[in-house]
DNA sequence: CTTAATCAACCGATCAGTAGGTAAATTCAC
DNA sequence: GTGAATTTACCTACTGATCGGTTGATTAAG
């Protein structure tokens, strides 16, 4: 959760029932454009539009605009951080714990969408400090979830690659991102699926690696 | 260059002294703001401001903020163009002008900077069809030089990867925009420099792949 | 009575873009 | 060559729209 020192209110109310709260369907459409169109290419006034409420609204529930941020990105983080603990129990084996990492970016690849944690590190240098941290972390996780998976799977003999596995892990997650990045631009999911294999396949000992033509 | 069909007038001035005309210094400004903050994250305003003269101005040499960014756009792309040219000119062999690709990528990771056509890459649809034109050029020539790059490698026995090369350089093409922009993120270019080296080695025949750990 | 959640109405700042003018350079007519 | 007409390159001053954000009132529920 973001640093929001004073918490002059409970911004993010918990919805211990099935029923969204407010809080949870402004964050929805806020993640939706800001996969879409970026933070600096969202407002307000979009959201508001969105839900049928007013911009006041908005700022009872977030204060400001970073704030807003800052707990989508916080949400968005602990979501993806489940569904790698998912991944963590559903299987063993490094190559398919691979497979899972990558069947996540897969998922977020829909209808003009990319990423994003992606999306929000291209505007990075125009982001507000809170955001930026919730950033920071994200990726971090990342990167300790990956270098994990690769350093057992080579240990186990599953993974082939040279050098640290933190190098490798920060590769994979640059890779995924700019791949699904340029998928979306192109319009063409298979450009992913594709651009993922080739980048598992050369991990991995038991892929096919045939050099035909 | 973008299409601009009534063409009321000579918006890029040519240069054929040595002096850089104003419509170039816009472009030279626009360039770096978009490059650091994205095209929905810049004004006419910063412009001005840094080159000290009015907005008024910038609509004379560009009379919208999308024709200043088509004709960004294709300026970037004829310099990366010649930029492939000139690697293409200086070696024959496919490692050593997949490594002068790699280069220029590199060049660009400076001062909050990250490649201008992967920067725009990610506001796509919030940009105007003729920007969105540019974009595309870019792109395909992107494909089309290494695709050749990687199918000479290949059958001159210098690279070594199954499968079509043209998704061998979309994957490419992806993996080190999104590395560049995850390295800049991190305020940290050796991750560059170590996705970039793991992603070619994959490909190179010749290149170290032990295993140690 | 209090608190949570919403609203209408507004604020100053900034956005891209326009209108109209000016001074200097360039082109053209003679 | 010289003067008139045109073009280039800038300016001041403005527009309507939109930005994030504030104020203070209203409504509804406990």
């Amino acid at each position: 959760m973001p640093a929001r020192p004073p918490e002059r209110r409970r911004a993010v109310a918990r919805s211990t029932d099935g029923i969204a709260t407010t809080a949870d369907r402004i964050l929805d459409v806020a993640e939706r454009l800001v996969q879409a169109r970026g933070y600096n290419a969202f407002s307000y006034a979009d959201i508001a539009a969105a839900l049928r409420i007013t911009k006041s609204s908005l700022h009872y529930h977030f204060a400001s605009k970073a704030d807003l941020g800052a707990h989508l990105t916080a949400r968005y983080a602990a979501r993806f951080l489940a569904a790698l603990d998912d991944i963590t129990q559903a299987s063993q084996a490094a190559p398919e714990r691979l497979r899972g990492y990558v069947a996540l970016y897969e998922n977020t690849l829909h209808e003009d969408q990319m990423s994003l944690c992606g999306m929000l590190a291209t505007e990075f240098v125009t982001l507000a400090e809170p955001i930026r941290a919730e950033l920071r972390r994200f990726f971090d996780c990342q990167d300790i979830w990956l270098t994990a998976v690769l350093e057992a799977g080579r240990s186990q003999g599953e993974l082939r690659f040279p050098g640290a596995p933190l190098e490798v892990a920060r590769m994979l997650v640059g890779s995924l991102e700019g791949v699904t990045m340029l998928a979306r631009f192109r319009g063409d999911s298979d450009c992913f699926d594709n651009a993922a294999r080739h980048l598992l396949d050369s991990l991995c000992v038991l892929c096919a690696r045939d050099d035909g033509a």
